[in-house]
DNA sequence: TACACCCGCGTTAGCGCAAACATCAGGCCA
DNA sequence: TGGCCTGATGTTTGCGCTAACGCGGGTGTA
């Protein structure tokens, strides 16, 4: 407001470059020397602005004393590359974007984990954008906030119909990927074989004498939940066996809960899979609830294969997902996709059944 | 300066500005237009690139009629902003960053969780770093990739004494915050209580009548952990109860179930407290191996009530974080820095005592 | 009518970096 | 000796955007 004690301000502000780190010609109050940019450390080390660059982009082409000296100076002045105006230049940021539902949910929280170690070791960073609702226009929101951010390619975790739909927004060549999707999509697939999981698990069901098979299922407009679902039925049905409906969940341990409260009541019910573990720990509490003994009197299996799967009551069979597995080959595939790789390839991991102790044989009538 | 040798190469590639967006005079293979850019925006509207700027920016400063002209032509043209290019000009970036142990455990996942809803209400994004050991190093790593990617503020989630020092390398006004820390940082912290917790939930067992209770503690180099020690000792030292040796655990089930089995040795054990929920799964589990039936022989709590608490056998009691607050506060107190903010604060929210089937009266001799 | 003022918009000047070209020295071969 | 390549470095330019200021015309006040 008042007159600037200061008489003349000079040009303290700089023409930019060669002022160097030394801001303060004894100013009253001037505590920040402001970062050093790629002119200060060129001038430090006695070369050009662009030797600097080539230091960072491609040091064989420079000799390496020089590149001694301006790596001596960067040390020197902290110099830290101002990525901002790389991205802007180059039109490459070297940050992926990952759209996912719940991060807190295990399978989609251990596929981000997967993906952000394979994007650190590739000097990528993650950024995220969950969603709080499945719908293709909240999943296109997402895939919109980050591509504003310029990120240079997607990973789309939500292992969802609408993620389909959601992408169909993109153009075509922005490179994007899908966790777990259907084959209906033009873009990149890392999948689990869900189908083969529960197959597995349904066959090993079936091994033990059970008639059937009863499916506390995922939400029906989840892939994974689908597959699931049809990997089950294929098992039953190529022996034979009567195909029950399946029960709907929700993933959660609740919902488990009261399907498992329907199951038990039914004394044909000797053989359960659950289309996850929190939904089959919920499983487990409802048939223990109405007196009916794991495994003695029904065996309950699930899928994922959380790492608190062991301590159950009893130890739950279950199906290990090899979810950093899928997040490596994500994270591959996105990159192959950045790099100009074209068609929609789909990587495929199986799953391992893991047998414990809440899966016994079928009881004698 | 010196002649430019090319004749005239046409001015295909554009002296920038007001090509448009027609790239093709029907070039033989043109096949992407290039996206808009703000001056295209500003040629189609019929104003200047600076009153595009101020649509996006300080939209009250231009009159409507040409407000709209100029929406108009952004969504004609498919316009999107140039974030690189701004956070070159602004120096802000609207990108936080976080770093974050193992982002598969429920807590930290949580707070992420938290932290991202909070930042996408105020259009930031949340970009992570995942660090694989919790050394001084790993952290600083972290932090400076994250800064190399100029977010404008951190948040550190991993409650670890490490965390502490990989911060003290930071510029002391680089914004930053570290989430369940102790106090003796020059940065603001959001936290839970974990010592009132704790405190409550030993409580809670004395009250019903038992002589005093052990506890498996996390590692002891993390601040949550030895804050609930501090508090289960606390609370039995208040009473003058016998305070045994805390057990080392990792947080893990297997851990608890180590640690379970021997105390499952000890008939003078009557309560335990585990210092989180997996640990308390894997006690119950080795409780019940050893024939010790819970509550009725021996109770058991568990600390940060995951959501499948309610469905162990027995239900357990635990102590409800509520992380997604956390994570509000810590955005908040990251913003506030951002913003300009001195100082340390501490924002402390209280967890909750839920107290279901695994805790019971002590029983009689 | 005169002058100050503000509103709405345009102009100029970089932000920090790397692509594309320019330059320059030295070595090689004829 | 000259021509020409090769390797190391410098110069110019502009990526897309916004801060700062400039400018014209309308409104308010005397």
């Amino acid at each position: 407001m008042t007159a600037p004690p200061a008489p003349p301000p000079a040009d303290a502000a700089g023409t930019g470059g060669s002022t160097g780190g030394s801001a303060g010609m004894g100013g009253p109050s001037a505590p920040r020397p402001r970062a050093a940019v790629m002119e200060d450390v060129a001038t430090l080390a006695g070369v050009s602005a662009m030797t600097v660059s080539r230091v960072l982009n491609s040091p064989e082409k420079v000799r390496p004393e020089t590149r001694g000296r301006v790596l001596a100076a960067m040390r020197e002045l902290d110099y830290r590359p101002n990525s901002a105006a790389r991205v802007l230049v180059t039109g490459r940021s070297q940050v992926l974007g990952v759209v996912s539902f719940d991060t807190t949910l295990y399978g989609p929280a251990s596929t981000l984990y997967g993906i952000e170690r394979a994007a650190r070791g590739a000097e990528h960073m993650v950024s995220i954008a969950s969603v709080s609702s499945l719908t293709r226009r909240s999943i296109q929101d997402a895939v919109e906030r980050l591509r504003s951010q310029s990120v240079d390619g997607i990973v789309v975790i939500s292992p969802h119909r609408s993620a389909a739909d959601g992408l169909r927004g993109l153009p075509p060549d922005f490179p994007a990927v899908v966790v777990g999707a259907g084959d209906d999509l033009p873009v990149p697939v890392a999948a689990v074989d869900h189908r083969a999981g529960a197959e597995r698990v349904t066959r090993h069901l079936l091994s033990l004498g059970h008639r059937t098979v009863w499916h506390v299922a995922g939400p029906i407009d989840w892939i994974d939940a689908s597959e699931r679902v049809a990997g089950w039925r294929a098992a039953l049905e190529a022996e034979g066996r009567r195909v029950p409906d399946p029960l709907p969940g929700d993933w959660s341990a609740r919902s488990g809960y009261e399907q498992g409260r329907l199951l038990a009541a039914d004394p044909e019910v000797t053989a359960v899979f659950a289309a996850n573990d929190p939904m089959a720990l919920g499983l487990l509490r409802a048939l223990r609830e109405a007196g009916r003994r794991v495994p003695e009197e029904v065996s309950v299996a699930g899928f994922d294969d959380v790492p608190e799967a062991p301590y159950f009551a009893p130890p739950l069979t279950s199906v290990r997902q090899p979810f950093g597995e899928v997040g490596r080959y994500a994270f591959q595939l996105l990159m192959e996709r950045i790099a100009g790789a074209e068609g929609a390839p789909r990587r495929t991991v199986e799953p391992e059944l893991v047998v414990r102790e809440s899966t016994a044989v079928m009881p004698a009538r």
